[in-house]
RNA sequence: UGGGGCGUCGUCAAGCGGUAAGACACAGGGUUUUGAUCCCUGCAUUCAGAGGUUCGAAUCCUCUCGCCCCAGCCA
């Protein structure tokens, strides 16, 4: 293993270090990740291809392919292949020349398939998919044999041919294991490892009218690229047996060790195929890559740099444990990557105007302000201020609460990097008695923000010049679901019931400094004491720009002011 | 007695017979031109429970309890 930037340890990657210690493979170690095209990546894949990627980064020698289970054409689509090579690449991994499709080998795994009948160890059934079931017990009854179990060698090879030749109808007849009906792994009731489909194939068109099922395809696709550890999710756990099944009873020379960790469960929020196809079908969201989605496409969208999901991923490590990470964990990466990396900027979301009474009208200064508190290298730049500003509405309190250091009436605060300001006045509309605008005075000596006399002030806040800033829309997003498991609730609920209908909201004529223009959509910015907000890549266009809000700051006062003694506005 | 798997801090997670790492969260304190960042400090006498083996057990044995997965011609 490299010395520098491996991923913690963990149960699997002992295994990986003891057989490569044991030569076991030669030493080799390769691994794959094996989507099937049938929807969008998300964080939960994220966790495995970190893993399988990370694995062959972190040893001499190792590899990762990226294979396409795409053994059932009527579920897969081109659009999710590209999409999925789009997202590995963005999460930082490369397979070089290893992208493999199952439908590579469909012509090798037919005549596996036909060496399994010769063996005498599969059957043409002629059962329907009822009796099938019916066939197979229960879970605590055993099953019985199809009467089609005893078929003869040759007549099962003339049958699988004429299957393959189209000569039947979809569902007349399967190709099955014959393993143990009285097994009490359902998975080795014999079973079904073709089925006839009469349905074209993205990759392989109308070659083929039938197909092998994922049992089948998997382990031997696992064998013939030389997988030397096949790692999945728990839930292929009962698999495991028929995948050692196939391989053993073909005798292949590669037969990898299947390895099953634990699915990765985030709080509030879905990261099941199916659901996550129903928000989008049902437009509960607004499509694949909505910010609020946990796929790869959508937190891109929304900000999430791929360093930080990387991150998350090693910092959640890997079990065989059910789990749910809380939604703090990813937060804190996020912050963790945007702290260090975001240049800051200042943007008004709930403009108040402020009108600085003793600055000169017409007067504009162009003020140097840093892109980044703690890395100058990282530059400064020029933003204008003037005799009207824009600050954030919550930063006035017209009565405050004890804990509360913002602007109030006779009260001095420093506006960043620019004066010193103190509120003399607050006019408010006549008619609904709503503060309207500010009059304060400016301390001329305190120009960039310090005073000459050392005086202090408790609090600082973000502004933007009236006359210079830009209108933005701005996107507040908050987690999708209210609660932490949506799909753990009381019986009879949905998890579509605890959609948060305050998941996204829209805020249109916030105010931003105009140093953004020119920046490229996709870029996020710190906005000062707000939170980390992307250039939307998707809305933007040159007379409009948009912002995702990716996370907030951490916000203490959030913590303190439902406590503060009293809270007026 | 259907089979398979899992139970270590609020949430993840190391630990593999020698006396409970780390991260997030949380609670205090310090620095601060972001109530941010950063920096300190605290946070499992105990490993689902009960027995047993041992000088010594989260680690080995026995039983009990709890949770997850499996009856697609999906993956």
């Amino acid at each position: 293993m490299n010395e520098a930037n491996t991923s913690p340890t963990n149960f699997i990657r002992n295994i990986i270090s003891e057989d490569v210690k044991n030569n076991k493979n030669n030493g080799h170690v390769v691994t794959r990740f094996p989507p099937e095209p049938n929807g969008y990546l998300h964080i939960g894949h994220a966790k495995s291809i970190c893993l399988n990627f990370g694995i062959a980064n972190d040893y001499e020698g190792g590899k990762c392919h990226l294979r396409f289970d795409d053994t059932n054409p009527s579920k897969e689509d081109v659009e999710y292949m590209d999409a999925i090579i789009e997202d590995v690449k963005w999460l930082g991994f490369e397979w070089g020349n290893n992208l493999f499709h199952a439908s590579d080998y469909f012509e090798q795994l037919y005549d596996y398939a036909v060496q399994l009948i010769k063996l005498g160890k599969a059957y043409v059934c002629s059962l329907n998919a009822d009796e099938i079931r019916e066939y197979r017990g229960t879970l605590k009854e055993p099953g019985k044999n199809s009467p089609f179990r005893d078929r003869t060698v040759q007549e099962n090879l003339d049958l699988f041919q004429k299957m393959r030749n189209g000569e039947f109808e979809e569902g007349e007849h399967v190709l099955r294991a014959k393993i143990d009906m009285a097994s009490p792994n359902l998975n080795m009731r014999d079973p079904a490892i073709y089925r006839i489909k009469k349905v074209s194939h993205h990759r392989t068109g109308d070659k083929w009218c039938m197909y092998p099922m994922y049992d089948f395809a998997h382990g031997l696709s696992d064998s013939i690229e030389g997988i030397t550890h096949s790692i999945c999710t728990l839930e292929f756990e009962d698999h495991r047996p028929l995948y050692d099944w196939i391989l053993d009873e073909l005798g292949v020379t590669c037969h990898p060790q299947q390895i099953e960790f634990a699915r990765l469960n985030l709080q509030y929020t879905e990261l099941s195929k199916r659901k996550l196809i129903e928000l989008v079908k049902e437009k509960i969201v607004e499509g694949w890559d909505d910010p609020r989605l946990p796929t790869l496409i959508g937190l891109r969208r929304r900000g999430y740099p791929s360093s930080a999901i990387r991150n998350f991923c090693d910092r959640i490590g890997v079990s065989k444990k059910d789990s749910r990470i809380e939604f703090e964990m990813l937060e804190d990466c996020v912050r963790d990557e945007l702290n260090q990396h975001a240049p800051r900027v200042m943007c008004v979301l709930d403009p108040l105007k402020v009108i600085i009474t003793n600055y000169p009208e017409g007067k504009t200064e162009e003020l140097d302000i840093p892109n980044h508190p703690q890395n100058p290298d990282m530059g400064t730049r020029e933003v204008p201020f003037s005799r009207e500003i824009f600050i954030e509405k919550d930063d006035f309190l017209e009565d405050p609460p004890k804990k509360f250091f913002r602007l109030a009436p006779g009260r001095e605060v420093r506006l960043r990097s620019a004066y010193y300001i103190t509120c003399n006045e607050v006019i408010k509309d006549d008619q609904t008695g709503k503060i309207k605008e500010l009059r304060c005075t400016y301390d001329p000596l305190t120009k960039g923000g310090s005073s000459p006399d050392g005086r202090k002030v408790k609090a600082t806040l973000h502004w933007v010049s009236a006359a210079h800033g830009l209108d933005v829309d701005v996107r507040l997003y908050d987690r999708l679901f209210t609660v932490p498991n949506p799909s753990g609730e009381k019986e009879g609920t949905d998890f579509t019931d605890f959609i948060n209908p305050d998941s996204l909201v829209k805020l249109s004529a916030c105010k931003i400094e105009r140093s953004i223009i020119g920046k490229q959509p996709g870029t996020t910015f710190q906005f000062e004491r707000q939170g980390y907000f992307c250039m939307d890549t998707k809305d933007t266009t040159t007379d409009k720009v948009v912002f995702n809000r990716t996370a907030t700051l951490r916000d203490t006062w959030a913590k303190i002011a439902p406590k503060a003694d009293h809270v007026t506005r």
